[in-house]
DNA sequence: TTGTACGCGTTATCAT
DNA sequence: ATGATAACGCGTACAA
């Protein structure tokens, strides 16, 4: 490894002139400046990054942590969030929640923005009394160095629910998502809250994962065990949504008549389905925008403004 | 910050024997060793990833660059890769390609896996003189310090083309992607090398960037220009593909029939788009694998194995 | 068990 | 106005 030492002695100067030199520190004249460049890329000098960090106790890095990186969902998220930490000079970094607890608490990264439901809480807590500023888009806590910024899923949720009940149905099921999860839970209530204003009962209720594959096992129990199926199918999700559909299409169930079925998230195979997929759509570059904005303004002490997320109902072929 | 320090004050010891008992290390004495931990956990102290990173020269991280969290094709690299990494006491982190430079260069990883095509030559160059270790798979260069493993696209691309070729399909077309990824060179390479082996021409050759809109807006201008459609439609990805086949089916041509179509990738929506895409597929998660234990070997000075993907192609509805 | 040199930059302070 | 000296950040690991 050539150091700031090897860069001094080739150029012949201290390695305080080679580091005002490469910080543009105007102190230096411009002759022993170009001298010391010169060095610099003779030798192919480039400093650390991990000893700059340490002495300056900043990374300039932010940790985006995901469950997977297969949710469809990630994606635009990922790539909306990049360029903005990018545009205000920080640099995103993209990593499991398994390996929160290293990256949270050992000071590798600036802040934290948490997209993976399954990192503790007493975990996000301890980074958090360490004065490490984290965006938390799972857990609806609010603390000195946490904003809450999830998925405003409750309203959209309610209001697709109200909407299938003016349309006269009344056998409304719902097929849960990971139960743990916040978006879940807050679709749920969100049925469960347009049921209970029209005096309705949950008529059957499914569990699934966010899998199409346990979209489909769910569905499948339920009709192998001969339930009657709902009018109306809100899934907590499109994936789950289209593996339910898988089902019933190869049960010839007509889907969009015999059942209509609802999905959330908007993802890409929601249009291409066919029948195409009803479902919510979140706008989530706005989302995304406002959570990289906001980690920011956190780290460096700005005020960090307060963000609902939009939605809309995209109709499509199956209600 | 709570530091190394502050732990020792507090229990009444070195700095030295806070980190002998923060690293395991056998001499000190219970006693100690306890009234070590309680300060530790007192504090809540967490000793900084940066400097340990400083002082041994290592940080157990690796780095992945790839060229936008949107291709679907990386979802399942990534979740193998982190497996893999995790296993063998790594990290793993992903980024954009364009903040390569800072992460090649600065020592911020002991290693890194590129997938994304846009990282110039020059830098990885840079970085192998550097000593840094690097797995390409997106150039077919082999140095001491940079191993290509990319996806043998040739084989397979030259595989279905005969396979047309014999079920007597003469006029053949193919969509390129990005033309300075070396993925999109080796599958063309392998579509004209089977159809020079039975002296046929290029028939329609397609202009996109492995996007679905540049699937679609190449053929639909295609088309508009008045020329013959070709028996066969090899596209360089599924994506692509997916495009063209939307504008084909907007003009009513039908697929399967008044024209074949042929993918690359098998992604997930080619085997649930309408018609179903024929497509060819990778044993991604061996390769991912292969990978993830290059640059582990790598960066160990251990040996590192060859490897080849393996393909196979899978016939559905388009061809 | 402990003292301390060390890794590699940054920057305040001092010297010319 | 320029540049050098040296303290410093936080752990690690050798020598004592």
């Amino acid at each position: 490894m050539v150091t700031i030492k090897d860069v001094a002695k080739e150029a012949g100067v201290s390695i305080a002139t080679v580091s005002y030199v490469l910080n543009n520190n105007p102190r230096i004249k411009k002759e022993t400046r170009e001298k010391v460049l010169k060095a610099v890329k003779k030798l192919n000098y480039v400093a650390s990054g991990i000893a700059r960090s340490l002495k300056k106790a900043k990374t300039n890095i932010i940790i985006v942590f995901v469950s997977n990186f297969a949710g469809p969902i990630y994606q635009e998220i990922l790539e909306t969030i990049h360029v903005k930490l990018k545009e205000r000079n920080y640099r995103m970094i993209v990593s499991n929640g398994d390996l929160a607890e290293s990256f949270l608490l050992e000071r590798q990264s600036d802040g934290a923005i948490v997209l993976d439901p399954n990192i503790p809480l007493d975990l996000l807590i301890k980074a958090e009394n360490k004065n490490y500023p984290i965006v938390d888009t799972t857990k609806m806590i609010n603390q000195n160095n946490i904003i809450d910024l999830h998925i405003n899923s409750f309203d959209p949720a309610y209001e697709v629910i109200k909407l299938a009940i003016k349309e006269n149905y009344q056998k409304i099921g719902f097929m849960h998502g990971n139960q743990k999860s916040l978006d879940n839970k807050l679709r749920y209530e969100g049925y469960l809250k347009a049921l209970k204003e029209h005096n309705l009962e949950p008529f059957c209720l499914l569990n699934g994962n966010f899998t199409e594959t346990s979209g489909y096992d769910a569905i499948k129990q339920y009709i192998i065990d001969g339930n009657e199926l709902p009018e109306v199918l809100f899934c907590s999700n499109d994936e789950m949504a289209v593996g339910a559909m898988d089902y019933l299409k190869k049960r010839d169930i007509e889907i969009g008549k015999d059942i209509k079925v609802i999905g959330f998230d908007n993802i890409e195979l929601s249009r291409y389905y066919r029948p195409s997929l009803t479902t919510i759509d979140i706008n989530r570059s706005e989302w995304s925008a406002s959570i990289a904005d906001t980690i920011i303004n956190m780290i460096e002490g700005k005020k960090v403004k307060p963000y609902i997320t939009k939605s809309r109902i995209i109709r499509r072929d199956t209600f």
